[in-house]
DNA sequence: AAGAGGCCCTGATAGC
DNA sequence: TGCTATCAGGGCCTCT
């Protein structure tokens, strides 16, 4: 699930929580992620303290002291979930995908701090950890993605540069982070629609206009939803915790058979599967 | 070499 | 109720 957005989100509470912090433990339940977490693991964390938590596209990144650092992607279901033991009842929510509450299957890793634990669940295993040990293979790590959209790299003379003889459709490209790093298949079909572009139009066939607004409605549409604490679009329950409500602005994004939200639009909004993905667009306005 | 498609995995839901 | 099929926020790998 998570996208720019909803890591962000993540982001802002985890480091809130373990900022200035030591690991005193680290505990896996079970290794089989999308690349299995390393034997050592456990010991290369062990007694390392929090500098902070940042983030690039979907990636968190944990900055330690002496220039380590460890990355968590969370894949398509991986969840983050603060357990405190003062409270043991009372749980810090930074899931979209689960019930706040502390699943009890797919526990991967916990962080065992002071007072508190961290708890990586993820029950697809598509999610990962990767530890870095230096500041030049943190750069590396990323350098063959393209930029965040709110970068200023993220430019009209970048993109119209990028399109120039690209055949692939828009909305792939969206989804492409070598790209555009962060969009998801959920904000994909979002911008598309807001920039009145449709999906499958060829890269190389947007105008100049086309392309400035896919960027400025990137820009605009991701800072919203992380104003909104992202988007939940799966059950939540019984939580006075972090709820994203972007979910409720989706103006594409399954609402197919709904009519247009657009004002003095007619259409319809559909549903079309693309590289086992699926876009939602309206017929009408999206040309 | 760009672009399309398969695949990793579990769980929720729909349909019979 | 219980089965099977389909789909889900991502991204890596392979094939053409």
């Amino acid at each position: 699930m998570p996208e720019l957005p909803e890591v962000e989100i993540v982001r802002q509470s985890l480091h809130k929580k373990i900022e200035k912090k030591s690991i005193q433990k680290v505990i896996i339940r079970n290794r089989n992620l999308r690349f299995k977490i390393p034997g050592d693991f456990e010991s290369f964390l062990k007694d390392k303290k929090i500098i902070k938590v940042s983030r690039f596209s979907k990636y968190l990144i944990i900055h330690f002291q002496n220039e380590d650092y460890c990355l968590i992607h969370l894949g398509m279901s991986g969840t983050i979930h603060i357990l405190d033991k003062k409270n043991p009842l009372k749980f810090t929510n930074t899931s979209f995908y689960h019930s706040p509450f502390l699943p009890k299957k797919h526990n991967h890793a916990e962080f065992i701090f002071n007072n508190f634990k961290v708890i990586y669940n993820d029950p697809r295993r598509f999610g990962f950890f990767e530890i870095i040990k230096n500041n030049r293979d943190l750069e590396n790590r990323f350098k063959l993605m393209g930029p965040e959209p709110f970068s200023d790299k993220f430019n009209l003379n970048y993109v119209v540069n990028y399109f120039k003889n690209k055949n692939k459709d828009i909305k792939n490209f969206l989804l492409d982070q070598r790209f555009v790093s962060g969009i998801g298949n959920i904000y994909a079909s979002e911008i598309l629609f807001a920039s009145r572009v449709n999906p499958f139009k060829k890269a190389k066939r947007l105008n100049k206009n086309e392309c400035l607004n896919i960027i400025l409605n990137s820009k605009k549409i991701l800072k919203h939803a992380i104003n909104k604490g992202g988007s939940s679009i799966r059950d939540f329950k019984n939580i006075t915790g972090d709820k994203g409500t972007f979910q409720k602005e989706f103006r594409v994004y399954q609402q197919d058979g709904a009519n247009c939200k657009r004002s003095n639009c007619k259409g319809i909004i559909k549903k079309k599967i693309t590289s086992n993905r699926s876009t939602f667009f309206c017929v009408s306005c999206q040309k």
